[in-house]
DNA sequence: TTTGTTAATCGTAGCGCTATGATTGGAAAA
DNA sequence: TTTTCCAATCATAGCGCTACGATTAACAAA
């Protein structure tokens, strides 16, 4: 105090709030080591002597000291986090690689920041600028489909991009998933192999999902190569049981020969199955039902659902796998893409 | 790549690499006020005059400028990040109310990071320490039991953390749900009101989720303290249609008068209708059944399943809430305890 | 005029860490 | 011996931003 009054004033003391109580420094203190050793026991611990990476290793035991990821990714100009934008999470097929995803990241100590676009270009790109911000590890991303601003940001940025659950598109970096198109002629052709001959498919918000929008397509196009008749009944809304019922009512009001459909996902198929019971229609003997997705209920309905699986949780573990690659230093091959197949079940709705 | 073509002097000190191209200093070169009006305008905008508003807006626009929420987190001591925990996003209940959140949060320029404990405590912990070294503006766990470690991490620290899904335990600061067991007592009764007087719970996992136990545990006392048989059909494996479908069966064995069951959730109950149909009994004539979640393909069952549906994106909506005026200087009241509520929805299973 | 008051703006020291290049000590090579 | 080399460690300049306190401008009150 006294040894401060020094005539003139002295530089005002700043303080600011304290992010947390102990830091690197602390513990290079206690351990007799500079900062710059700790941070690199930290990142490579076999970088240091084993005797020097013990006695760090008990300074953060005995401090209890946690890293402050922030002040890294700052310093290091990218973060341990890495962002996925999704449709929503809502919808088990994401749902399901999110949590795939975060399965793996996890054991590199990765944390995920998670985005919805509810389906809107303008929201996702809105969400890819916030997630550029954080300066991610990398930027996963749903579907082939963006907003050239989006585009632009992407390509421009350095961090790995990686496209996912869909295939055969323009990709801007690494794409992981498959090819709708083929879920479609996939179901077209187990229908046709089945004898049916009448096929229609129930679409759910076809004109927002592009991806549900292909699968459709793929159907269509499928069985009219094979010279089949076929047609199209679809609802604005989202994919659900509700819409699976009026879609196969209605249905079956314009097509009375209809003897088998395929479905935008097994919510629609489900719905259809209802309706079916509730019409006295015998599946699969009067009419075959296909869905996608194996939910979790599939296996369980009466009939057991015929469908398609998609990997969603390989999508999700691939994904995390080139990203960890990536940040090991290996670079990967550019314009990459995994396809991760799909599996027709065949079940007794069928 | 390098769009930037400084003509720099030569600097063989040190170079780092940079995080991003254009930055505040440059926004507030061009629009020729002090780095510290931008921050201000960005945070407070209504803080600068309109003049200079406009102006540091138009350089913004001008420079595409994107900030940099690790630098401004690291030096504000937090970061608009609020870390949330569940036990899983494929769970449809914790999805929508991450689906909540989000897009709530997000009017708030917030970001959500999602991390799984897959009902493990110790995972929890782990998850715990992560965000914490994030500095998150908030951090959201599930339910109210956690490890010692996790509490007193939490405690300790000065972010704001909020328990949603669980309600009626000690609680580390706010908490947002409702009371699990009321939700089975509400079952009990309706069935009870619906004259049924030979009971069961149908659960799923009970020795884990904690939450499925107390509705069970809820349901069992109501139905014995109004003096109707009640008992417990349980299986270990996660809540799905086929352990719900299984589940039944055993019931039904077990206990022929059986006339009115609760399920864990609307896929046990959902398994249990596609029992009833495979094995023709009739529902609701001879065996009521109520589900929990009001999943969506619950109303569209046939017949539509009597549920209980719990306010996940009410829960979700509200923890925003909290986050939001909590950043916004309001300290909320301590321990603060939101109970959502639930509804039951009465269709034709019961 | 001076003084006080308020609104707007500015200057800059950190926030905690990482990356770069420098330095050190001791063993191996000459 | 001297020189070279290498692994281990260190010193420190930022990373880009926010928040604190200071300063200035504008105008009313004394």
């Amino acid at each position: 105090m006294a040894d401060q009054a020094k005539g003139q004033t002295e530089r005002p003391q700043r303080r600011r709030r304290k992010m947390q109580s102990v830091t690197m420094m602390d513990v290079a203190e206690f351990a007799q080591v500079s900062p710059s050793t700790v941070s690199l026991y930290l990142r490579r611990p076999e970088a240091v002597s084993a005797s020097a990476g013990s006695t760090i290793a008990r300074a953060i035991e005995k401090l209890n000291y946690v890293p402050n990821l922030v002040a890294g990714g700052l310093a290091a100009a990218s973060s341990r986090a890495v962002s996925i934008i999704v449709p929503s999470v809502r919808n088990a097929f994401f749902a399901e690689t999110v949590a795939a995803m975060q399965n793996t990241l996890r054991k590199e100590k990765l944390q995920l920041i998670l985005g919805h676009t509810e389906y809107d270009e303008r929201e996702e790109e809105e969400l890819v600028k916030t997630a550029l911000s954080w300066a991610p590890a990398a930027i996963v991303l749903t579907g082939l489909s963006h907003s050239d601003t989006t585009r632009r940001m992407l390509q421009k940025v350095s961090v790995p991009v990686i496209e996912i659950w869909e295939l055969g598109g323009q990709q801007i970096d690494a794409a992981i998933g498959f090819h709708h198109d083929q879920v479609g002629a996939a179901a077209a052709k187990h229908l046709i192999q089945q004898g049916r001959r009448n096929l229609a498919y129930l679409g759910a918000r076809l004109h927002e999902d592009r991806r549900a929008k292909q699968r459709c397509d793929g159907f269509v196009e499928a069985a009219k190569s094979a010279g089949v008749t076929v047609d199209i009944v679809q609802h604005p809304a989202a994919a659900s049981a509700e819409v699976g019922g009026m879609l196969l009512s209605e249905a079956l009001q314009a097509l009375p020969q209809l003897d088998g459909v395929a479905c935008s996902n097994d919510h629609v198929a489900l719905g259809a199955l209802f309706e079916c019971e509730r019409s006295s229609i015998s599946v699969p003997e009067r009419l075959s039902i296909v869905g996608f997705g194996d939910l979790s209920f599939s296996a369980a309905c009466n009939p057991p659902l015929t469908t398609i699986r998609p990997s969603g949780d390989l999508i999700g573990r691939e994904a995390a796998r080139l990203i960890i690659e990536h940040m090991a230093g290996k670079d990967p091959e550019p314009q990459i893409s995994i396809d991760t197949r799909f599996t027709l079940l065949h079940r007794r709705s069928s």
